[in-house]
DNA sequence: ACAAAAGTGTTGCCACTACACCCATGG
DNA sequence: CCATGGGTGTAGTGGCAACACTTTTGT
């Protein structure tokens, strides 16, 4: 029984996947999702935040943590013993703040499109599995805020939905949709500085509203 | 390593749920999901479908299996040794087909709002789980399709959609919107009786497309 | 003829796309 | 003053809810 964990960021306006290396056996030296064998009485979420804090060393605050699938066909490991893997899905506004600090592996963060298809064991099915997930989830719940920090500008929020839909959507509208949604977002009143040094500056926002609830309105994935 | 699984049906225009009764130790006579202890290197799936079969004699063609979440909380089951159960969620025509041939326990059918609350272990947990991911399956994907024989009228579609939102829809503006539904319904060209006896005689479908792919225009879940 | 269920027409409303336009800042 | 990004206005389109209406059967 392992817990295996997709955590997803936005980096450079391109969605990127937390990998580490794996230094035993099987797929020695390849690629993988951090996870590990989840302990006696343990349960499964606190397992998946164990294992993640442990080889990667990341921030555990702010952490949108789910269950994504369970894994478990009989030949998914090449070692002798069956093991089942739940795969939990993550997103994190702290893409910067890994890595340091941890236990020998190394940790790092990837583009998930560069990933895509070289990881070990079945971890390419998982990570497609939570691609899909994560691009639905910014549909229909207010989960694309959890990629940012506790205070944001729309501009941010946007470019969250554009690094996971893969898709440009028009700014003005992008707004409107934003601002109307019912508990989903709360101006501090204050100012950001632009983004590129120029323009002008951003109203910034808070979110409200539990992140995994429903909407009661979808935000389409689509243009706009 | 168990599966459990929640199957719905609906009869008598109510969302119903197959429930076992239970002969051994843990919650002995209480009612549970069917389900059981997943064999030595088989596929979830199939031990899904296997419990299923052995535990309720259900016409196993014509089901709509997919993994609906686990369940791994370390006290959720009272033996000594740790239980994780991956739920799986089915949907089936055959209804009537149940129960008859079985070996020695009770399968039984029952209307969800009934059981809610009453069974064994931590099922009314996977029961709820599973009675929200059906209800939105049928706005995004083609599953309401699968609670019926391979033909069927709008009106019985109509009716599988009422049960499972639990609301009137309009009778009219269903029609439209499903009719214009891509890669949803085909027409047989022929007529079906009236349900009550009475009444225009209404057009025959079938289904088209994959009853678990995403639709194009998602269903919403409404009066119309 | 009447009731009942299937199916179509119609209207008003609202959300959304596309795109033009103003606002506020840095250089 | 110009470029750049933030934010608002607006017109056309399309989908949808509500409900009236026609069609086709059984009694």
């Amino acid at each position: 029984m392992t817990v295996d964990v997709v955590v997803f960021a936005v980096l450079d306006g391109a969605l990127a996947v937390l990998v580490v290396r794996r230094g035993e056996d099987p797929y020695a030296g390849r690629w993988a999702l951090p996870g590990g064998f989840v302990g006696d009485g343990e349960e499964l979420l606190d397992a998946a935040r164990r294992e993640l804090v442990e080889e990667t060393g990341i921030v555990g605050d702010g952490l949108a943590l789910e269950q994504l699938k369970t894994f478990g066909a009989p030949d998914r490991d090449r070692r002798p013993h069956r093991v089942v893997s739940v795969a939990y899905l993550a997103v994190t506004p702290h893409a910067e703040a890994t890595t340091a600090g941890t236990d020998a592996e190394e940790a790092v963060w990837r583009p998930v499109d560069e990933v895509a298809g070289t990881l070990a064991f079945d971890h390419d099915e998982i990570l497609a599995t939570a691609r899909e997930r994560v691009a639905s989830k910014l549909e229909y719940t207010r989960l694309g805020r959890s990629f940012l920090p506790p205070e944001f500008t729309l501009a941010q929020l946007r470019g969250v939905y554009e690094a996971v839909w893969g898709l440009d959507i028009d700014p003005g509208n992008f707004q409107r949709k934003l601002r109307s949604a019912r508990d989903f977002l709360e101006s501090t009143g204050a100012s950001a500085k632009p983004a590129g040094g120029r323009g002008r500056p951003a109203e910034v926002f808070r979110p409200i509203g539990e992140p995994f609830d429903k909407l009661a309105t979808p935000i389409f994935r689509s243009a706009m």
